[in-house]
DNA sequence: TCCTATTCCTAGCGCTGCTAGATGTAAGAG
DNA sequence: CTCTTACATCTAGCAGCGCTAGGAATAGGA
């Protein structure tokens, strides 16, 4: 029958509606703002409809997570691509990483400080998070030195998390964010 | 006549009550075990007399977020004083500053990425904080360069902040902890 | 001894994430 | 074409949250 197809068709786009709707709401208003019963009257469902597709409100904001690091990881190839030379490419990913976190905090938030049921430091972490971490990677290489390349690209990720984070919890003053940010670059790209 | 001396004085008492006893709880079992009813039983008191004390709930976590700082920036002071030279102080005030963080973990939350109603520019809470910011900037100061002083500490400060916070939300593997403490060092001391 | 001011508690509001059980609807069997 | 079964969906509700209004108890002063 081609009923079950519809049924089943019917049912990713209503997923996609959730997750879309969910990305919506915690860009516009927060996470707090992001609660089941709005996310229902958004879809025009039923609460506990949301729960045959997710096992929880951490499901879903796990999966908006996971668009978010396809978006980030995208950024990032561009970002490096556009680069004159490797020490610029290090000034212009970073620069890109801390504009993604700037525009996009709720969904920032969603992939770096919340939801913490994904797969991270094991062998089946998302493909997309993977690309993004490479990208780092290869930015950083040229500069690694004595030092393991996997070290320092840990390393310099935090460094970019900590600022931003930081700075957007009102912990550093935003004014001097290029400052700090050139600082970070320079240390990583000599 | 004295009556009112031991008002005060018991009402004092039990707003370090109500901080300990959310000090307690948050630390052993997190904060989101810190509700207003638990620290209501705990100090054996009901739940209103908290709102006599504190604005909210998030001004209780402020006032433990507060002792933290003392706590963090002693801590990073005794790390440097021992330090044998201006290298290694780096390598001492970096490992402390992870430790604090590794073992009060619910308590660096209040601090560095939760409570944000902290008066950030009042007269108390900026004295232990600034001890602390200081005792960082005096650590790199050293090893500036051509950078500014502040810039450096700040982003020192966000490399510790992020390798800390990503590591404890499992998004770096605890076991490579020490290689990219000594990578964020390497970059900072030199 | 009475009055007043303060302290403290009981009870409850509106919200949260989540779920059990009822209800309607569609598919398959006779 | 009818009946039964299985599934999709909803209504209603649970237990918990932070927070607060309004009444009861307790103390201090006249």
């Amino acid at each position: 029958m081609s009923t079950q197809g519809r049924r089943e068709r019917e049912r990713a786009e209503r997923e996609r509606a959730i997750i879309t709707a969910a990305r919506g709401l915690a860009l516009a208003e927060g996470w707090d703002a992001v609660t089941t019963r709005r996310l229902a009257a958004e879809i025009e469902y039923s609460q506990p409809v949301l729960y045959s597709h997710f096992k929880g409100k951490d499901a879903i904001m796990a999966a908006v997570a996971v668009e978010g690091f396809a978006e980030l990881a995208a950024t990032l190839v561009s970002a490096r691509a556009s680069a004159a030379d490797p020490r610029q490419a290090v000034a212009d990913v970073a620069a890109a990483y801390a504009a993604f976190a700037e525009q996009r905090p709720a969904i920032y938030d969603a992939m770096f400080t919340l939801a913490v049921d994904l797969p991270f430091a094991s062998q089946d972490v998302p493909t997309d998070l993977a690309r993004g971490f490479a990208e780092l990677a290869e930015t950083v290489r040229p500069f690694v030195g004595d030092d393991d390349l996997e070290a320092v690209t840990e390393t310099f990720w935090s460094g970019l998390h900590g600022l931003v984070t930081l700075m957007r919890s009102g912990r550093l003053r935003r004014a001097d964010h290029d400052r700090r940010l050139s600082v970070l670059v320079g240390r990583f790209s000599r």
